[in-house]
DNA sequence: GTGTTTACTGAACGCTGTTCAGAATATCGT
DNA sequence: ACGATATTCTGAACAGCGTTCAGTAAACAC
């Protein structure tokens, strides 16, 4: 038989053709410039086709940010196989703002753009999706951090809460360089050296 | 004569009327409800005279914007009246999240929504308008403990690179809690009293 | 009151996401 | 191999979007 099989490779293949068109666009133009008759366009197909793969637009729009989140954690893989947990965790944090100024679009997509997309890619209990893994990679080192002694974190949450601290700051650097990259005139490397200095400053006892 | 004047005050008069009802659907409704068709009718005119006032949406859009900047700088009022620099730093920091997370929807406007946007606001040369009042309201008391020898800052380069790691993390609070309020698990309160506790501790000299 | 400038409207254009009846294609049972 | 059935795809359409423009209504100047 096999035949339900290769139609179902077949629609999974079609499936991904029109999220790498989608994510051609939203690279190279924006989210705004992504519309079903662009897709369509691409992928030779008409408008309506599109919604027997996806259920709509923002269906689609979520596949791409969901594999904007692979590409992060992606990016950590090097930083992660730093011995020293200390600069195992700056080096995370370096990777995410190199990250997000290197893929401005998909960094949009995936923290800026609109909540319910990263809702719907970060609210869900699975503890085993690209995301959380990515977020798990900066909780590591500290909670490492923590249980030597380095610095202070009593329980679970403050290790959580040292850990937020320092995703809000490089999020913070991304998304302000983002939409404004004039006006802190501080340029991304000094604000990203100072924001390190001080926040390891700020956490590790001494 | 006078009625030339009249005419101006009319037309400034209806602007505002414009400007009022793209606040009131831009908070109630986000930007993204933000249409020619409802604020014309809003504002009990037809789609197209609202050209009359206003060159294009996005020109409205920037006029909301630009008042939000205005209630951001008027929200720092009472901290900035604070005597110590350090304790104005800080309330300076907590109104401004205060700020973004009471009004989300303008603040969305003027640091995520549309880069367009919040250049037309912020890139202008110009050292008196709100935006750039605000962001001095947090520069000048990291000058005076600079001043003081409170902290490491020899120019006025390091002045403002500290000032922007300051915004940075607070615009990074904001910014986070807005588009994944259940994510980052740490709560407000505790996660901007953790940064401002990193931040104060990394930055002042002991 | 007439002429002229200004303010406004209705209709239209080319977009958008999405739906749906019907056509084309592929699979299945015999 | 062929008719029946399930699947896939298309063209046309709907309502809504920003914006433009010819033409009407109103306010002004003289």
């Amino acid at each position: 038989m096999g035949a339900v099989e290769r139609r179902a490779r077949q629609r999974e293949e079609v499936r991904s053709q029109i999220v790498d068109a989608a994510r051609d666009i939203v690279v190279n133009e924006g989210y705004h410039a992504l519309t079903m008759r662009r897709i369509a366009e691409a992928v030779e197909y008409s408008p309506a086709a599109i919604y027997q793969y996806f259920q709509n637009r923002d269906a689609i729009a979520v596949a791409v940010t969901s594999e904007g989140f692979v590409q992060l954690l992606h990016a950590f893989a090097p930083s992660r196989s730093l011995d020293n947990p200390r600069a195992r965790l700056e080096a995370i944090a370096r990777a995410y703002v190199d990250f997000g100024l290197t893929n401005p679009q998909t960094y949009r997509l995936m923290f800026m753009e609109d909540p319910e997309i990263t809702r719907a890619l970060l609210a869900q209990p699975d503890r085993n999706d690209p995301g959380t893994q990515a977020y798990l990679a900066i909780v590591e080192p500290i909670a490492l951090l923590a249980q030597q002694g380095a610095i202070d974190a009593r329980d679970d949450a403050s290790v959580r809460a040292i850990a937020d601290t320092l995703w809000v700051t490089v999020h913070g650097i991304v998304s302000l360089k983002l939409t404004c990259p004039t006006f802190p005139e501080t340029p991304v490397d000094v604000l990203i050296a100072s924001a390190m200095r001080t926040f390891f400053e700020g956490i590790l006892k001494r």
